[in-house]
DNA sequence: GACTCTTCATTCAGATTTCGAAGAATCAGA
DNA sequence: TCTGATTCTTCGAAATCTGAATGAAGAGTC
């Protein structure tokens, strides 16, 4: 009876697969590297994240985050903002260069999946939507996945306050 | 009404994030780098295989590919049989040791999904893999995937009539 | 205030990984 | 046999990643 389990696995197997090459051409498209794309949607979702959140995000050591980041701000992709309440960190933001580079570039899958989604009927969308969601509770690192969509708002706020632009080094 | 493809791809994306941490845990127990284990598990996955299908499933160079299957052999986890019917080929596949390195190691994701997937009742298990199968086929590539869970079988018949094994360099 | 412990980010050196380009072997067809 | 295409390898350069050490800052204790 695991029969099932086994065939979701598999199944969840070609998406990831798909996932990956995807993730593969659009940094080939876009110019980045795979781990900068990753570090670029991460803090996109995110708003504003500290380093060590990147890191822990896309799974990586302190130092790689660190020179991820300089990567990227090098190319003004993102900006970095010390923070005022804990001046050992500072808040990383996408610029709108960020923004744009990370929206100029076509993701196949995105577009693929969303074409698609379209044209089935009402009730099997829904049911597609349930069940990601089931797996991703399944699955999913209770409060590592989406550190703060909302909670980040609230320091946003009060940091903004004291804002301080980061010198590029 | 968009709005259901885009919460469908936030908990993909989670899904994703969770995957992605799950296969460097495992790759750290095992004491393989990331991409040895993705490809450990496509030979695995495909029993026997092309260096040169290692690459595109895995979404590498061919000569990054190379470097992967050497590394694999050294450690006697992966075996190369020349092809008969066309020798500039190889078919690469899963050792005894491999296999048991594949499996020694606890795959956390796997276990956990498997132990709630079992714990829910019959119909909504129905309905995740039917769910999941129709996400696959959406985004998956084609051919790309699984290249071959039974037409490697024919070829490793013919090709095992004249195998002749590979010296390790 | 002085002290200690912890956390955050960075630097640096070294190991590893990856790839592109060139090359060797082989195949397939003219 | 000649030519072009395919498969895999070699090689060197570039990029990446990491652990350990370091400096800066916060938090708690005395």
């Amino acid at each position: 009876m695991e029969d099932r389990a086994v065939s979701c696995l598999i199944a969840l197997r070609r998406v990831l697969s798909a996932a990956d090459h995807n993730v593969r051409a659009v940094a080939k498209v876009t110019g980045l590297s795979v781990q900068q794309l990753i570090v670029l949607r991460i803090v996109e979702d995110t708003t504003e994240i500290t380093p060590m959140m990147i890191a822990r995000s896309a799974g990586v050591a302190p130092a790689t985050a660190t020179a991820l980041i300089e990567k990227l701000a090098q190319m003004n992709y993102v900006s970095r903002r010390r923070s005022e309440s804990d001046r050992r960190r500072y808040w990383v933001s996408l610029t709108e260069a960020g923004k744009a580079a990370l929206h100029s570039a076509p993701d196949p899958l995105h577009q693929k999946f969303s074409e698609e989604f379209a044209r089935i009927p009402d009730y099997e969308q829904a049911m597609i939507l349930a069940a990601l969601e089931r797996v991703a509770n399944m699955v999913s690192i209770p409060g590592e996945t989406l550190p703060g969509t909302d909670e980040s708002h609230v320091l946003e706020v009060s940091e903004a306050l004291g804002a301080e632009t980061i010198a590029p080094a």
